[in-house]
DNA sequence: AAGTGGTCTAGACCACGTT
DNA sequence: ACGTGGTCTAGACCACTTC
């Protein structure tokens, strides 16, 4: 190579892990030495090893070095993307029925959860999302209405809710957690399957700053799949 | 700030995003003309942006410019530890049971995925994790012997696959898949629960360059779930 | 105290995609 | 053709951690 660019560090470097030149613990030259080696800048090296370590195959500390993970913490990087596109990529028309639309009291649980008072009416949206016209996610979100007063009077049997707060109300962080369940009365009704099918769920919760925006349920029809690559 | 870092720069503009100064598909004013505005190098700026970038908030072209993604695709990153350390985590003992350990013909299906010859005898491992001694996790595997021929000879009653796996044979890639099922007979008896239970399980096929090593289908216990931030 | 990574700078050249 | 981001360089100073 005429001129090192970072990936190729990034690849040679992945190399000697592989074939264990360096082995797990195996601690590596310093990033002055390495330049020397590669013959290219110190910032180039500390590009590479900066992503390496943010995949999780390096440990870097000041003083002490860098060296090869001994437990490799696998990072997958999942997209959660707009349901709408979800579909989309898939090559199928979307399209989403409103089942339930109303203004009402939170479950205690739920109320707990995002740490406003019991007695504070939110926004409980039911919607079915369809990919060619067969069921393909059932959704149950709730909104807190102080969160994004305009929500209330947003088209959503033309957006999903979903987009709409999307495009709305950018949200800065949230918690994600993927589970299984057996679907229930209403998951079975709603998207035509048995009682006690497993479902894929993942539920939601995302904030403005500290504020709690929206809570939702997203219970995907048999058979979904979510996939990513390491 | 009397010094601008590419954190500041990253704070500034996702304030700027997240209060609509700059909305959904803004035009960015070029790296230089931000460079001037924060008073800082371009390669500042460039790793600001890049970051966020990489994170879904914005969209780079060349000659086109850094515009404010219109579809956020929120990226989360899921850390895939090591069993043992996944329970530890929480606090519990980890122990593990072998099940299975034999080598066999694989299922067509399983060799046409891996690309291997059907005629090709692969290790296969059953293993129940125990959590507190209560089944945490059920590991059906199939090894490649010979990407990792020295499995053959490895204490696996000892340390589990996997964790020897990542010490003995560093993978560079891999898929993952992410799904709901119910239990079946085997899970059911392994695991102690009733057929039909929704199982979170994953499947990860992974590989050294292009050569599979190992695929595994890992069935959690019911309750099991999966968390991350944004 | 000393060595390592973390970051910033000012400048340069290049690759790409729009025009 | 031109403007943008993509990357590299050589040097500098700093922050953290170990010794």
């Amino acid at each position: 190579m005429s001129q090192a660019s970072f990936r190729d560090i990034k690849t040679e470097v992945l190399r000697r892990i592989e074939t264990r030149i360096w082995p797990p613990g195996h601690l590596l030259p310093s990033e002055t030495e390495l330049g020397l080696e590669f013959g290219c800048a110190r910032a180039t090296i500390n590009r590479a090893l900066r992503e390496l370590a943010e995949s999780g195959l390096l440990d870097r500390r000041r003083k002490a070095g860098t060296t090869v993970s001994r437990t490799p913490v696998r990072k997958a990087t999942l997209d959660i993307p707009i349901t709408r596109l979800e579909v989309e990529n898939r090559g199928a028309t979307h399209r989403a029925q409103v089942l339930l639309h109303e203004l009402c009291l939170p479950p205690a649980h739920l109320a707990a959860r995002l740490g406003l008072p019991q007695s504070m009416q939110l926004l409980h949206l039911k919607t079915l999302h369809l990919a060619d016209d067969r069921p393909f996610l059932f959704e149950d979100r709730w909104v807190n209405q102080k969160a994004v007063p305009s929500i209330l009077t947003a088209p959503l049997e033309t957006i999903s809710a979903n987009e709409w707060l999307v495009e709305n109300a950018l949200i800065s962080s949230g918690d994600i957690t993927f589970m299984a369940e057996n679907a229930g009365v209403e998951d079975a009704n709603v998207l035509g399957i048995d009682i006690g099918t497993a479902l894929f769920v993942i539920d939601r919760l995302t904030r403005i700053g500290t504020m709690p925006v929206t809570q939702v349920r997203l219970a995907y029809a048999p058979g979904h799949r979510m996939t990513t690559h390491m």
